[in-house]
DNA sequence: TCTATCTAGTTAAACTTTCAAGAAAAGGTC
DNA sequence: GACCTTTTCTTGAAAGTTTAACTAGATAGA
């Protein structure tokens, strides 16, 4: 349901062929660059850091677990090793969650937090460096498109509701 | 020199921001879906794929080591767990370079190049599927634009050689 | 030649991710 | 309540990646 039809290999175009490989070729290279960056000014990988981020962002600057892990598009069984060693670090706490015992909360700590500030202007600067920068304000629109149509195309089967919301 | 100067935050905008999101959220779920597709129908991941194929392309189905880690974009190191990994599983081959006694050739196997032929239609659908399918010639010529333009602002440093050709 | 330096590739250890399995609590349904 | 299923989260092992150190061979200079 997923892939090919045997009989119809219908090849890609050599423009196609080119873009995928600007594509792929330019995707590696920022993620190397962004891993390398926070590796550096915050040690730890770039995945890592948008959890903090996402936790910096919601309410009490804590999430259930399962839910950080579908903003973050990453399975629970990761989450749990990557909450285990920031926890290890210092920037996030595990808190019971009080009306669910089988639940977690992964609660951002002021180190953390205080952590994120830090390091914050350097990694937006890194992005917009790498990207923004680099783009027109039409290249810019078209782009957030374009990454709009493939998300939505990849998003989790289900249209509407998060039951086989990853793998 | 890369990152920031301290006391010019300069934030992304909402509308940066928004493509930002949409730009990993896309690209992660991308890479999600080759590298299940690739697992599920030729065993390997899709970086371990893209080694084949580029030994596929090669004059003698051949490459050497450096030049195939810096084709794809990987440390020597990576590659020489990869190829490692694709020995075992018989798809590729290791030579010593004659012309010189440090060297290594990788090289692709009859059967390498075998099941390259049959799970290459499946992994093209995927692609096709993925993106190409879904955006319009206009979407595609200006994406092909921006990765250009994204990979080569983000371009190892040294202009013109491979010095420091990554990390 | 002798020596210092560089290049090619590998390796060991630490870390991250994946996969499969499992414990514990919650939610039905009878 | 008893029973079955689902949900939440963790764990351990295997696979993959990174980092730094290391061996062997090539290169260049005195």
């Amino acid at each position: 349901m997923t892939t090919a039809s045997p009989g119809e290999p219908r090849w890609l175009s050599d423009e196609e062929q080119s873009v995928w490989r600007a594509y792929l070729h330019a995707t590696t290279l920022m993620e190397d660059h962004l891993d390398r960056q926070l590796q550096r000014d915050a040690g730890m990988p770039h995945i890592y850091y948008g959890l903090l981020v996402q936790l910096s962002q919601a309410p009490r600057r804590q999430k259930r677990m399962t839910e950080l892990a579908k903003d973050a598009k990453i399975t629970r069984s990761r989450l749990s090793h990557a909450v285990a060693r920031l926890e290890k670090s210092g920037w996030v706490r595990r808190e019971d969650c009080p009306s669910d015992k089988r639940g977690q909360n992964a609660v951002l700590t002021d180190e953390g937090y205080e952590m994120l500030r830090r390091s914050a202007p350097g990694h937006v600067s890194a992005v917009r460096q790498a990207m923004f920068d680099r783009l027109t304000p039409e290249q810019m629109r078209s782009l957030g498109e374009i990454m709009q149509v493939v998300a939505t195309g990849l998003q989790p089967e289900g249209t509407d509701a998060d039951l086989p919301w990853l793998r």
